[in-house]
DNA sequence: GAAATTCTGTGCACAATAGCTCAGTTTCCA
DNA sequence: TGGAAACTGAGCTATTGTGCACAGAATTTC
């Protein structure tokens, strides 16, 4: 029930959260792929991933769509439903296998309203994450798609591991970052085998065609 | 000293704010123009807007500006310092005359820490400009720049006072406008030409030079 | 294992955008 | 007031990005 390892991530005890709440709270299993809201539904409550990644997509009306974020373990999504949207702007679907808590709205608003504690670990996530979409955007508004694609690769290896030259990507199709670079799928083809070429990523032949990301893919990001 | 204005905006009531956080903090009046703080100035503090309008800015690598945000009356800049930013990211400017409060991040810290209902009402802010920062990144992801200047035009009008059939912007130049929808003053030029042709928006004469945006502009926004 | 589906590498025509220059205006300031 | 500085409209070219289409490889499904 209460997975050990989501109390390491992000700083957040979530034994603390939920003695703090009250009833309206529920933990569910998603399988991978599984929808746990679309563009549209009603919103009247915030999740928390506790096991598993959450990926959040928009869909513009002329159909095209946008992966907006992926959101893993220790970290919130649907927060929009607290600040008033009745909708909800986009749709959140399971990566992998998931462990879900939902938090009805009022309850959610409730142990902010009581629990300084948890009310100060919320507006740290919140700050985190406007940082990210600042930077998200940033980069958006200076970068061509070929560093953008860098970029997210990179995000996506969470380097900084001591010194550890290389890391490796889950697996991810080419539509999927295309989504999330906003491009299309043919640039990511393109881009992709470019950096292969220059060594910057490495297909790890493996069933599982995981890739690795060299450091050096750095230079795309950097370089003018 | 205490601006009623600002009392009206956002719903936050700048007297309980004053009331509730201790010494470090200070108001102070910044000309249109003059910089509040530098892209990699030391970050120790968070800023309020009392009145006037704030430019918040970041600069590339490669010496491209770009806009991110207008704050107007009622809004914070600068929270990055509370999520352990050391350094500025980006900078901030006046645009028009400003009245700012200043709080050490320490005094923040503490107030957010002691009274819920300040730390009630920094989420509502928090949550607002997460949903803002969300939409900007779709919109660039999906839409092409011409789209992205009709909006950014329709924002700056603040449309919807009661049917209103248009609004004037204040003056403002095309390389702003360009740094805002991230793309060239040449594009912006084109474009504000063909949305003028169109009878989208008008060229109020005046010495002030303003514009008037008319809402038939949303049928670029909207329209495939 | 065979068929069906998805994913990938590529090529190409065409649209969109960046980057640059230049000339005419307007605004600002000493 | 006069000149400097900033702003705007316009045009041109190289680059970047889009929207296909197609065939082979890989993966999933039955």
């Amino acid at each position: 029930m209460r997975s050990p390892s989501a109390k390491k991530h992000s700083g957040f005890d979530s034994d603390t959260f939920l003695a703090t709440i009250g009833d309206g709270r529920k933990i569910f299993s998603v399988a991978k792929k599984e929808a746990i809201f679309a563009q549209g539904d009603a919103a009247d409550a915030v999740f928390y991933v506790q096991k598993g990644k959450v990926r959040l997509t928009v869909v513009s009306h002329a159909g095209k769509e946008a992966t907006i974020a992926i959101v893993s373990e220790g970290n919130f999504f649907g927060e929009g439903s607290l600040a008033g949207q009745l909708l909800r702007m986009g749709s959140a679907a399971a990566m992998t296998d998931c462990e879900i808590l939902r938090v009805d709205k009022k309850t959610m608003m409730d142990a902010l309203h009581r629990e300084p504690a948890f009310s100060e670990m919320f507006v740290a996530y919140l700050l985190a994450r406007n940082i990210r979409y600042e930077e998200d955007l940033v980069d958006q508004l200076f970068n061509s798609s070929e560093k953008r694609l860098a970029r997210v690769l990179l995000l996506l290896a969470h380097f900084g591991k001591e010194g550890i030259p290389e890391t490796v990507v889950p697996k991810i199709s080419q539509e999927t970052l295309a989504e999330m670079v906003g491009t299309t799928r043919s640039r990511v083809s393109f881009f992709m085998n470019r950096f292969r070429k220059l060594g910057f990523i490495h297909y790890a032949g493996g069933t599982e065609g995981a890739l690795q990301v060299h450091s050096s893919l750095l230079n795309v990001v950097l370089h003018d």
